[in-house]
DNA sequence: CTGAAAGCGCTTACAG
DNA sequence: CTGAAAGCGCTTACAG
């Protein structure tokens, strides 16, 4: 490894002036030495060391990338990779590295911010509850995607109107006739995006003037290997609903393999619609109906913001919210069309 | 942020000894003294900074995970995340942190090397060829993913018998009654596993003595968007062919979308053996017959082979290869039953 | 325009 | 058992 030092003695200058040039203070030293000193950077490829950088900066050029702690693992659920994937191009290219976690506790979200310095966050998965916690720990800019602030100091959001979104699945169920209409998703913790969505199918089935059934509400607590016991929740009430509304496509497809299996098709025997749109929907048979939300865009804009915010305060800018819309498949029946 | 200093200040002791008991040399301080900073560690819940003892250790808990650039991005593939999936989950437990990265270049490999200091690395995608160059600018413990190495002094590889996979494929095939079979895949480069596989299939053939036709060989190089163009390759050779080898599920996964939505039926008009066994290989429809590796299991001992690595030479260790199997499902017809 | 020096937060010989 | 001091590789006032 070669160091300043190595460059200074080479080059027949000091650490400083070496340091001035790598900085481009072009003004602080001559062009002859300028010359001098950088056909010595590019003969030995000399790289800056970052620890050292950091520490006497106080900076990082690390972004931690934080996921609330689910069931199952951070990489393997393909809607936090295509998140990923949105933050890594963008950051990326801005000459950022990233720190990406699972975390279980805002106290391991501290230990790893000041372990490692970083220079901003981006939170996903936590509550609106959640939301002063974090501002107390994080003393950085932070994004948070997918989780409603209060924008304080250094917090900004993006998301979607999950509201909207539920609203949307549920009308089109009611337009296509249907009125039994159940709900089944991840579980409707206070504050999360679950809550929003099933307050946005209340809405409809309120505009519309469908009483609720409360019988038809499916909350998806367990593993992966709960997924029959889940499915026949479900089936029993089979005879109750035409139609149901998912909160995510992960479990929709899921639970459609688990009915198919069991002799019920879709749309026939029950209509489905999803949410978010992840690229398993197109490839599932029938092909899923769903509200469709571009992930990677939702992970693009949250890295540009926050490279916005790592130069403004936060009063200056604007949360995000990406628009959604419905993507018309083959999971729905029409029962107008029967009649 | 608080420091060392701070630290030796409140407990009345110099940094020496701070330092001291944080590294647990009990046999170097009192055990009062250990009592008295300990608590006062916990009052202020100190975290070293990473940075500095990086600089001090030349280490860093830094472990880098690089993917050779292709097409689209790193997280968009399900076959890098599941590796990563894998990865993570033991180095995380291990106290290790993740700099994840898709690289085109060793230049830029070696860059991120010296800038951050890593630990160890994680290479995937590089051929044979590339693997002595890798060495020369890597000195630090290797592990390869899926690529054959020499078994320099710091590095070992994780991979799988993929000539043995695609032989198995198509001998599926021709016990199934095939004896008209292509070959379909990613591009084939020498010291790649595309080779390897395309070698399984060769010898598969020739072990029956079935004539290689070399028109029915199908190299996908395009981007997403040439999808179609690929199947149409494909569909023209339709009537010299009964059956289909895959090298990877994601491509035979495209591929079955487009030719079923020409009018095509598999396994009927085409019988198909994918490559694998990603997720979606279940979903789809007919579920797709494929190769399965088990790709998680690929990341994990990809990263307990790095730890040993880290603390042993790697004469004393050896390469890691992950069983495959066969899975059937309902993308391959039995010719022979219909006789 | 140039460079000596202090300091970032840590670790580790070394002396006492 | 304890601590003063040097040093890791950088940056940045500051003096000349």
């Amino acid at each position: 490894m070669v160091t300043l030092k190595d460059i200074a003695r080479e080059a027949n200058v000091s650490v400083t002036t070496v340091s001035n040039v790598i900085h481009n203070r072009a003004s602080r030293v001559s062009g002859k030495t300028v010359k001098k000193v950088q056909s010595v950077l590019e003969k030995y490829n000399y790289i800056p060391n970052m620890s050292a950088r950091s520490l006497v900066n106080n900076t990082s050029k690390l972004i931690g990338v934080f996921f609330k702690q689910n069931e199952g693992t951070l990489f393997e659920n393909p809607f936090n990779t295509e998140i990923l994937s949105g933050i890594d191009e963008v950051l990326k290219q801005k000459g950022y590295y990233l720190l990406i976690r699972s975390v279980s506790s805002t106290h391991e979200m501290q230990q790893i911010l000041s372990t490692w310095n970083v220079d901003g966050v981006i939170c996903l998965g936590y509550l609106e509850g959640e939301v002063e916690e974090l501002d107390k720990i994080i003393n950085k800019p932070v994004i948070l995607i997918d989780t409603y602030n209060h924008s304080t100091n250094n917090q900004l959001s993006v998301g979607i109107n999950d509201k909207q979104g539920s609203k949307m699945a549920t009308e089109y169920l009611i337009k296509n006739g249907h009125t039994k209409i159940g709900f089944a998703g991840y579980p409707n913790t206070p504050g999360g995006v679950i809550e929003k969505r099933y307050l946005g199918y209340l809405e409809a089935l309120n505009t519309y003037e469908i009483q609720l059934d409360r019988e038809l509400t499916f909350y998806f607590a367990g593993s992966k290997n709960k997924i029959d016991e889940f499915s026949n929740n479900i089936i029993e009430k089979m005879d109750k609903m035409t139609a149901l509304v998912f909160t995510a496509d992960s479990l929709a497809v899921e639970v459609m393999e688990c009915l198919k299996n069991k002799g019920i098709t879709i749309p026939n025997d029950i209509s489905i619609v999803g949410f978010d749109d992840i690229t398993m929907a197109k490839f599932i048979s029938p092909k899923l109906t769903t509200i469709r939300q571009d992930i990677k865009l939702k992970g693009k804009e949250s890295a540009f913001l926050l490279i916005e915010l790592l130069n403004k305060a936060a009063e200056n800018l604007k949360n995000v919210e990406i628009s959604i819309s419905l993507i018309e498949r083959e999971s729905v029946k029409n029962l107008k069309k029967q009649l």
